[in-house]
DNA sequence: CTGTTAGCGCTTTCAA
DNA sequence: TTGAAAGCGCTAACAG
C-alpha cells in the first residue's frame, strides 16, 4: 500500500522530502507542518513537536527557493565588496556572515571588483531575492541603487558614510579620527605631516583625508603633503610613501588612511632611515592584524570594527523585518591611537 | 484596456515584472520567454532579440527563486569557510567569487567557525538548494557530507586532500612542498629545526607536518621538535614560538605551516635575537600579502593558490553541470622556496 | 488551533 | 519553432 506522498515521492525522482510527505507521516495538513516551521507561534505545542520529529526522522529540510518563491523573503543579503586586499575585509566577513546567520539571514557575496561584474552584480543580486544589500564597497552602482529604490529593498552601507542621503550606514568618525592623528603628530614633534589615501573616489578616503587637512592646518598653519595611491594596496601604497621619500625634503610623518597602506609605508620608508636619521612616525587606520604586528613599529586609530559592522548587518535586518527604509545614520568614536 | 497580465500585476501589488508581462508586451507566450533566456538556442533568433529587449525594456529580471524551484538547479555553490583569521582566505573568497561569477555561478558564505553553526550550515546550505560545495574548511562535518551524498551534490575540497576518498579535491602537494622547506633548512646550516602547525586536525596541518619531519629525519637524522598552536591565528602561533624559544636549546630554524603563523613567530623571535645571537630561520607556507612583508625577513613555500582555488571552483562547477560527482584529485606542485 | 484553497514565477514535457 | 498545461514546494488568506 503507498500513500498519496510515496506515490508522489517516486514520481520527482530526486530524493527530496517534502513538507507534503511530512505532512502524511504525521497525520496533519501541509499548513501546519509549514507552521511548525516558521516560527511563529501559531500551532499547538504538541502537534509541532510531533511535526518536527517526524520531519528529522524523514531529513526534511524546507526548500528555499518555494519558500522564497511563496514567502518573498529569501532571508539573504547581499554584501557589495571591491577590494580583497586589505585584511581588514576578512574580519567584515567574519562578523556580517556570523551575525547574519545567528539572525537566520545569509550573506551571498557580490564580487564588485570589475566593472562588467559591477553591471552583471545588479542584476543577480535581485535575481536572487536579496531581502537587502550591505554595501562595504567604496561605491555603489547607480543603477543597483535604483532597482534596489524600485523593489523598497533596504540598503545600508557600511563602514563609510553614504554620499545618496538616503541609505542607510554605520561607521565611525573617519573624521574626528583623523583629527586625533593630526594632534597626536603635532604633540609628538611632526614637523611635515603628509597624507596618504587609497582611493580617491571612496568616501573613507575623503573623510579622512580632510579631517586630517584641516586640522593639520588649525595646528600648523599650512597643510600636509597628500598623496592617493589610487587603490588600496600594498603595492601602491608602497609607491606612493616612496615618491614622497624622494622628496627634497621628505615627510617625518605619515598619515595613511588604512593599516594596510601604513604598512606598505613602512616598508618603503624603513631603508632610508639609517642610524643617523630618526625615522618618520607612521600612522595608520583600523585595528586589523596588520596593526598588531610586532615588526612594525605603527600607530593606528582604533576604531570599533566589529561593533561597526554588527551593527549594519543588524540594521540592514531589522530593516528588512521592519519593512521600513528610513535613513539611520551611526556613527561610532574612532577611540584612541595605539 | 487592460492586457490580463496588468490585472495580475496589479493584484501582485509589488512591482516585479514577470515573465508573463515580458510575453504579453512581445507578443509571444511565456515559453518563448522563458526559453530566450535559459541559454539553449531553441527560439528563433529573431524572435529571441525582440522578446530581450522588451525584457530590457521592461526591466525584467527573472526570479531566481522560481526558476530554482521549476528547475531544481539555484546556481549555488556553499562556499564552507573556518578561519577567518588568515589573511590568505581573502584571496579564496576573491577567486572563488570571480570565478563562479565568470561562469554564472555564486557562491554563498557559509561560516563554521563554531560548533552549532557547523550543525546548522548543513540544513542551510542544502536548504538553498546550493548545486554544491566547496570547502574551503579544515573539516567537512559528517552529517553535510551523508546530506549531499544523498542528494549526490558535489563536493570539492580545496587547499587540501580530502580525508573522505569520495571527494575531489584541489590541492598543493603539501607533503613535497614541506620536505622542501627540509631541504632548505639542511642546506642553510639549520641545526635544530622546528615546526610549528595550527589546527592538529587539518589535513593541511597534517600533511606539512609530516612531509617535513621525514625529510629531516632522512636528512639529520633526528626529528625536529613539534607544536601545535591549535589554530591557525596570530597569537596562538605567537604563544607557541615562545614556548618553543624558552626551551634551553631553543630551535635555530622554524617552519610554520602558514604564513601567519610564521609571521606571528617572527615577532615572537625577534626580541630575543639581540646582536649576538644568530636569528633563527623562519619559513612559513603560502603567498599571501603577509609573505611579502618587507619588514619580515621571511622565507616561504610558494605555491599556486589563485590557480588552486580557480581550478577547485571551476572543478566544481564542471562536476555540477555535468552531473558527474567522480572524484578527481589535483595536486599542483609547490614551487619553491623565496 | 487546524485545514482548504490559491497561487508565487518559472521550466518542461507534450502537442501542434 | 512555438504554445498549452502541469507542476516545482511552499506560504498566506480565509474558513472552520
Amino acid at each position: 500500500m503507498r500513500t498519496v506522498s510515496e506515490a508522489k515521492a517516486s514520481r520527482r525522482d530526486h530524493g527530496n522530502v517534502t513538507a507534503q510527505d511530512v505532512a502524511d507521516r504525521a497525520g496533519v495538513s501541509l499548513t501546519t507542518v509549514s507552521r511548525s516551521f516558521s516560527d511563529a507561534g501559531l500551532v499547538n505545542e504538541a502537534t509541532r513537536e510531533r511535526v518536527l520529529s517526524v520531519a528529522g526522522r524523514l531529513g526534511y529540510r524546507p526548500n528555499m527557493a518555494a519558500r522564497v518563491l511563496a514567502g518573498r523573503r529569501s532571508n539573504l543579503i547581499g554584501l557589495l565588496v571591491n577590494n580583497f586586499d586589505d585584511p581588514e575585509h576578512l574580519d567584515l566577513f567574519r562578523f556580517v556572515s556570523s551575525e547574519a546567520q545567528q539572525r537566520n539571514y545569509h550573506a551571498i557575496l557580490l564580487n564588485v571588483s570589475h566593472e562588467r561584474s559591477e553591471i552583471a552584480s545588479v542584476d543577480t543580486a535581485l535575481q536572487f531575492q536579496v531581502d537587502g544589500l550591505l554595501v562595504a564597497a567604496s561605491h555603489l552602482p547607480d543603477q543597483l541603487a535604483q532597482s534596489c529604490e524600485a523593489q523598497n529593498k533596504p540598503i545600508v552601507v557600511v563602514g563609510r558614510r553614504s554620499l545618496r542621503p538616503e541609505y542607510s550606514s554605520v561607521h565611525c568618525d573617519n573624521h574626528a579620527g583623523a583629527a586625533l592623528v593630526a594632534d597626536y603628530m603635532h604633540e609628538n614633534g611632526v614637523m611635515r605631516p603628509a597624507f596618504i589615501g587609497g582611493n580617491a573616489d571612496a568616501t573613507v578616503t575623503k573623510e579622512r583625508m580632510a579631517g586630517f587637512v584641516q586640522r593639520i592646518e588649525e595646528l600648523y598653519g599650512y597643510q600636509p603633503v597628500t598623496r592617493l595611491a589610487g587603490v588600496n594596496d600594498y603595492d601602491r601604497g608602497h609607491a606612493a610613501a616612496m615618491e614622497l621619500m624622494n622628496l627634497p625634503k621628505p615627510p617625518d610623518g605619515f598619515f595613511c588612511s588604512s593599516d594596510l597602506l601604513a604598512v606598505a609605508a613602512q616598508d618603503a620608508v624603513k631603508p632610508r632611515g639609517g642610524q643617523e636619521i630618526q625615522d618618520p612616525m607612521i600612522v595608520g587606520f583600523g585595528q586589523s592584524l596588520l596593526a598588531r604586528l610586532n615588526a612594525y613599529d605603527l600607530h593606528s586609530v582604533s576604531m570599533p570594527f566589529e561593533k561597526m559592522v554588527r551593527a549594519a548587518t543588524s540594521l540592514l535586518i531589522d530593516q528588512i523585518k521592519g519593512g521600513s527604509t528610513d535613513k539611520t545614520e551611526i556613527a561610532l568614536p574612532c577611540d584612541r591611537i595605539v
